[in-house]
RNA sequence: GGGCGUGUAGCUCAAUGGCAGAGCAGUGGCCUUUUAAGCCAUUGGUUGCAGGUUCGAGUCCUGCCACGCUCACCA
């Protein structure tokens, strides 16, 4: 049984005993609300306004949780704040009553979820008001909240006095985070509307929202360790997803034109200000295109999302003004990375001469990279903090990107783009490879790569090859890293800051 | 995993190696139009945990825990 572990716990435990002694619930079933505060507010207004009707019959019953009261003698206010706003309440004793005003006097505390109902009024001091008939305790908080006071100056804005801002209780109690902080509840609901655009977007443009395995026998589609897990029944081992892709394009030979899927990936990798064990993708594929196509779409939607979150295709993100009207910039990932380091890797076309060339230029290799990761470390270290602005950076080496076709006559690069934007990834997307016997190879191929490292064998999908035989038709397919999209959108610099409930390490002891 | 940093009252923060404090919240009192209300009084601490140095440790040292930043890792 929970024991108070402080005075202010003690003292509100001691009320709601004293309540239940006075044959009062502190948890009543019933409640009854006929106006949100904000409506309340409204309907005075409204009636304020029209001639014609007299304020003072308007008459509500308003439901929140006190965020600020005031005791002053024979009279007491408070700030009630539901999911709308905030009103404030004025209870008299001359009208509630001594035993009904005692109860408001000892009994309540912030934090305390309330029922008011009487009439509207504006007080002397101009706010719009609840003159208290009733009031009704609708759930006693027995822990107090942090405390923040709140001035709105005269130009509206408001200036916020204490504040609950550790970091880590704020994750770790993110409802108490919510409950103070303002801030936290609209990032979160530009969250949902940006969710919400990406997914009117596409079904607008003819896309069909899908639902594949998250629990998969086989992972695949991206290169990272997953999280395992087991089947008992079954006996068989099984592994949370790391990508949809390959679920998605079966879907393509199972002739639906275009499908996406908005869910959880999991990876079992470290984590950092982009980076969280489970995290939210979007995945979209469209059959009789190619990355170009991709592209075109890929800007068009971004800046919906944009422009139906913030109202503009023009955003703040950590200080830079960043422009998501579309075109966006398009590069090659050889010019970028040329005129950043001003190496030319085709010029290195092995592993170990790129690694000379960029220890060269100053730049810190691992040992045992291939000639792909150098690139993409080239990519990582000189060429990803520079985009701010929306970027495409087009055709990456062959052998780090396993499921795109080839460029035509170039043997060492493959039709796939990434989007960048604030210097973050935000996507990747190919002209999908559909020649199963290609596929197969590359397959092979990495997975001689990876075995080599003996770091994570990438198993081979045959179901996925079973399927591409069938004949897969040409397509482009891209996936969007969607917290990272809400971190530009709500101008977070970490990714913990868009998720409700990031990882934390459990607390021990 | 490495480096740097942080951890003190419910919240936000002070405290030269020398009595562990303030504001807000809480408690008691005054106050019938307050709004960061005000005034008087007052409660509240295993200073993250465990050791060590010292006459004396919130402060210095070691280890551990958690978090932050960063590097590594992450096609």
């Amino acid at each position: 049984m929970w024991q108070p572990t402080n005075t202010p716990e003690e003292d509100r435990l001691r009320k709601l005993h004293e309540l239940l002694e006075q044959g009062i619930s502190p948890y009543p079933n019933r409640v009854t609300r006929t106006h949100t505060a904000r409506q309340a507010v409204a309907a005075f207004e409204a009636a304020e306004a029209a001639q014609s009707a007299d304020p003072s019959l308007v008459t509500v019953s308003v439901c929140g949780r006190i965020v600020r009261q005031n005791l002053k003698g024979k009279v007491y206010f408070a700030h009630i704040e539901d999911g709308t706003g905030r009103v404030q309440l004025f209870v008299r004793i001359d009208r509630v009553g001594e035993a009904a005003y005692d109860l408001v006097r000892r009994h309540l505390d912030l934090g305390d979820f309330v029922q008011a109902s009487g009439a509207m009024m504006r007080t002397r001091a101009g706010e719009v008001s609840v003159l208290v008939d009733k009031i009704v305790l609708l759930a006693k908080a027995l822990s107090p909240l942090p405390v923040i006071k709140e001035r709105v100056n005269e130009d509206g804005t408001v200036e916020r006095y204490g504040a609950f801002s550790d970091v880590e209780e704020r994750y770790r109690q993110r409802y108490a985070d919510l409950a103070v902080n303002p801030d936290t509840r609209e990032v979160f609901r530009k969250r949902a509307q940006t969710i919400n655009a990406l997914r009117t977007f596409l079904d607008e443009h003819g896309f069909l929202e899908v639902e594949t395995p998250i629990l998969q026998p086989i992972y695949g589609g991206a290169a990272a360790r997953p999280f395992i897990t087991h089947h008992n029944q079954l006996h068989q081992d099984l592994y949370l997803r790391i990508s949809f892709e390959l679920y998605l394009k079966r879907l393509l030979v199972g002739m639906y034109d275009a499908v996406y899927e908005i869910g959880r990936d999991f990876r079992n990798e470290g984590v950092s200000f982009k980076h969280n064990p489970e995290f939210t993708q979007l995945e979209f594929y469209q059959a009789y295109t190619d990355y170009h196509g991709m592209m075109d779409l890929t800007e068009r939607m971004v800046a919906y999302a944009a422009q139906r979150v913030n109202g503009s295709t023009i955003i703040t993100f950590e200080g830079h003004t960043i422009d998501l009207t579309p075109p966006w910039q398009r590069i090659t990932l050889r010019e970028a990375i040329k005129s950043r380091s001003g190496i030319d890797y085709v010029d290195y076309p092995d592993a170990p001469s790129l690694r000379q060339a960029m220890l060269a230029a100053g730049l810190q290799t691992r040992p045992d990279a291939t000639w792909g990761k150098l690139v993409d470390t080239l990519l990582g270290d000189t060429v990803e903090p520079t985009l701010i602005q929306p970027t495409f950076v087009l055709d990456y080496p062959r052998d780090i990107s396993p499921f795109a076709k080839s460029v035509p006559g170039d043997p060492t690069h493959v039709e796939r783009f990434e989007l960048f934007i604030g210097g973050i990834e935000m996507g990747n997307a190919f002209t999908e490879l559909n020649d199963p016997l290609d596929q197969e190879a590359r397959f092979l191929e990495m997975h001689r790569l990876y075995r080599e490292e003996d770091d994570e064998a990438t198993p081979i999908d045959e179901d996925y090859l079973r399927a591409m035989r069938y004949g897969m038709p040409p397509c482009g397919g891209c996936g969007i890293g969607v917290d990272r999209l809400v971190m530009l959108l709500t101008d977070r610099s970490t990714i913990r800051e868009v998720l409700l409930f990031p990882h934390l390490r459990e607390r021990q002891s």
